[in-house]
RNA sequence: UCAGUCGGCCGGACGGCCGCUUCCGCAAACGCCGAAAGGCCGCGGGGGAGGAAAGUCCGGGCUCCAUCGACAUGCGGUGCCGGAUAACGUCCGGCGGGGGCGACCCCAGGGAAAGUGCCACAGAAAGCGAACCGCUCCGAACUCCGAAAGGAGGCCGGCAGCAAGGGUGAAAAGGUGCGGCAAGAGCGCACCGCGGGUCCGGCAACGGAACCGGCAUGGUAAACCCCACCGGGAGCAAGACCGAAUAGGGACGGCAUCAGCGGGCCGUUCGCGACAGCGAUAACGCCGCAGGGCCGAUGUCAGGCCAGCCGUCCGGGUAGGUUGCAUGAGGUGGCGCGCGAGCGCCAUCCCAGAGGAAUGGCCGUCACGUAUCGUCUCGCGCGAGCGGGCGAUGCCCUACAGAACCCGGCUUACAGGCCGGCUGAUAUC
């Protein structure tokens, strides 16, 4: 399991699904190579001080590693967005909350007129009928895929 | 013991489980990510936030750019003296002024006789030295006393003197006292203040002494200004190296560039021919001219689109990567010098290096603080109660706060606690 680092990741998976909860904020993208999972931590400055900021970030980070493996789904990225209520929130609720939003992120994918009705993502769902849906953000992915080749 | 003042220091401890990052050693091949540059995976050991890391307010190092090397001008900053320092607006030691019984604290503390400006309200007047209420004097109508001479009062007037007293103000033209005078006034004198040169002490700021001058220049320079000194600009997102996709630049090569008109035999070609030449534009090349091509069933007009495509190479640059990036005005200890800020010598240590940003997460035990309750042949009090010790439970489970190229400062924030010097008051000896 990676970090994500690069500015660009951040703005692709800001781009996809997400669940919330009272701590944190969850994005989910997939990826369609065959690299491992990899998490990113956002914690913007209205949340607090840099101290207060470096907290939300280490506890989330905590969460992620205490979180078992298969929750996840392979070759994704994640991204976590802290909440205020991060500094205080009991640890092992948090916990209870990430496996909870996870879950919610997993049945969107399976069902996705129930989840996020975004502009233009009905017709990726019908033209791709063996596969789960996809977020609308995919067509962009396929122009990344053929550049690389 | 209480109150105060100054300086220094700490800013939870121990343990368990699970991690992150960096360095060193071993292993370095396969492999993984990436287009590349480059990065990553194992084991063992070591290191891993602060006194303010903060605000980014000063001063430097370092880097690039510009160039000034000097002077002038402009702009900005600093502003008692001496010292410390790489430097400073910082620090230390003094001086002067102000506050406090005192320890001690505070001061943007050069120049106001270079010039200009301003001085609200109040007040007569706020600066080319004034006169409101006043004081004194003089004059005269008039009134009173008197027989008279004369005396007293006096509206008012004076191009007469005065500035003591009142009142205003932050500030009113040296202050206090005595003398003096019609009343007064540095008019005279004494002391204080002020100014001047002299002498003495001090490196200096400045202090002291006697003498001289009767006193002349109100305040404001965080108003302009004058004087002295200092200052080139931008900043690690500096800079250096490597280096995609896409777009664009350059060079070379290939493909495409329909079809047209004219010219002329220069070459090919064709015809004639005696193999020297002559002729021809039917064809290609060549030269010149014009026409661009595509789109809709076609034509005209109008309109729209495209004016190349492909490949190889080169150079600049972006994303990205590597570096800068931690041995430094460095820490600790000792000795010496200095009142001190500091300086010198010796020994010893290597002590954070991230980059969507590591240095942590979750627990346990114990301290500390605080609140409530209980308890004690505890202390004080008539008593309600207050204080102390012990125990239990709860809370806070710590305040301010997170390195971002690196140093020296300043400023601001900070729960709680420790140590030392000094001052004042009280009690006891």
């Amino acid at each position: 399991m990676d970090r994500l680092r690069q500015r660009a990741d951040f703005l692709a998976v800001a781009d996809g699904v997400r669940a919330s909860s009272p701590a944190f904020v969850v994005q989910h993208r997939e990826r369609q190579d065959c690299g491992p999972i990899r998490v990113g931590f956002t914690v913007t400055k209205k949340n607090g001080t840099a101290t207060e900021r470096n907290r939300i970030r280490r506890r989330l980070r905590e969460l992620v590693k205490r979180l078992d493996a298969i929750s996840m789904r392979p070759h994704s990225d994640y991204v976590l967005v802290g909440r205020r209520a991060a500094l205080t929130r009991d640890f092992a609720a948090m916990l209870e909350d990430l496996r909870g939003a996870l879950g919610r992120l997993d049945r969107q994918r399976s069902n996705p007129h129930s989840g996020r009705e975004g502009g233009g993502s009905g017709r990726y769902a019908s033209g791709a009928p063996g596969r789960p849906a996809r977020s609308p953000d995919n067509e962009m992915h396929g122009l990344n895929d053929e550049t690389e080749r």
